[in-house]
DNA sequence: AAACTAATGTTAACTACTTGACAATCTAGA
DNA sequence: TCTAGATTGTCAAGTAGTTAACATTAGTTT
């Protein structure tokens, strides 16, 4: 019963975690949580490739072909191709789009900061090296296992 | 940055565990994750409903609604009517649902406690009263914000 | 150079959810 | 008692993802 309580401890936080986020980002800036996610993502990637971009999401490329359109109609990414290179298309924000990106991320940081505060007695960078190290482990176990 | 990383750490370790989980269940028992979830929710479900399971799941009851039909069609779900009332749906796990529901639960125990073992230094029952804290605490600011 | 091979982006068909509307049923209050 | 309100289950329409198949382009091998 060990296993089962961490993984739904956990599945119901990060539940409550991205609901919140969702909800703040819809009534701050008209954003979902995934399209929030999908800004920043691209802001911070250093290969604008759809390909890149749907690797980093950890979604299909299918996926991200299909809702780049949404955010091309509302200016806030821009397609191009760049010469020379005829397979990849190349994707950038937008100055609107970079500003959407920027303040809702700011926001969405203060806002969290305040959430998360309140006397609390856990140390978060610690919980994060913890949950890190627990991933890391899983995956390296369930890999030695396969390969067995 | 710090709240970025934590809930960045947190999706990604519950994205290895239920893909992990899913991954188990789809080759040992020709069942998805979430499939497995509906038939262990509804077991251990004192008021066997379709409300009270979508609940319990936390998803609509439309969506429950749609998705009974393929439990029945397995024999793993029956759905029937408590004489007396004519608003509730009775739901009731199959001997068959049964017997898969406790087998794949128990098979999904084991592996992950192999998974998680390995000379780790991490407290599993520490961190899930972290995460519950963490959780509370969220919860509980969120709510005095809002009513402010 | 030609010919495999691999990667990219798009489409089609599917799945699993959502919200909103609805009829049916139960429950309480005047 | 009966009526207003709440709850239940279902349907329709919409959203966001999936996989599989495909044409196109780029790299590699012979």
């Amino acid at each position: 019963m060990n296993r089962s309580r961490i993984t739904f401890t956990l599945n119901e936080l990060v539940y409550v975690l991205n609901s919140t986020a969702d909800r703040l980002l819809r009534a701050n800036f008209e954003l979902t949580y995934s399209q929030f996610l999908f800004l920043v993502t691209l802001m911070s990637q250093d290969k604008p490739t759809p390909s890149y971009l749907a690797e980093c999401l950890g979604v299909s490329r299918a996926a991200v072909s299909q809702r780049l359109s949404w955010f091309q109609e509302r200016s806030l990414v821009k397609v191009s191709r760049v010469s020379g290179n005829e397979k990849n298309l190349s994707l950038q924000l937008t100055h609107k789009g970079e500003q959407l990106a920027t303040q809702s991320a700011d926001f969405l940081e203060k806002e969290f900061r305040i959430l998360f505060d309140g006397g609390s007695s856990v140390d978060l960078e610690k919980l994060d090296k913890t949950l890190t190290q627990v991933k890391t482990q899983l995956i390296k176990n369930a890999e030695s296992r396969n390969a067995a």
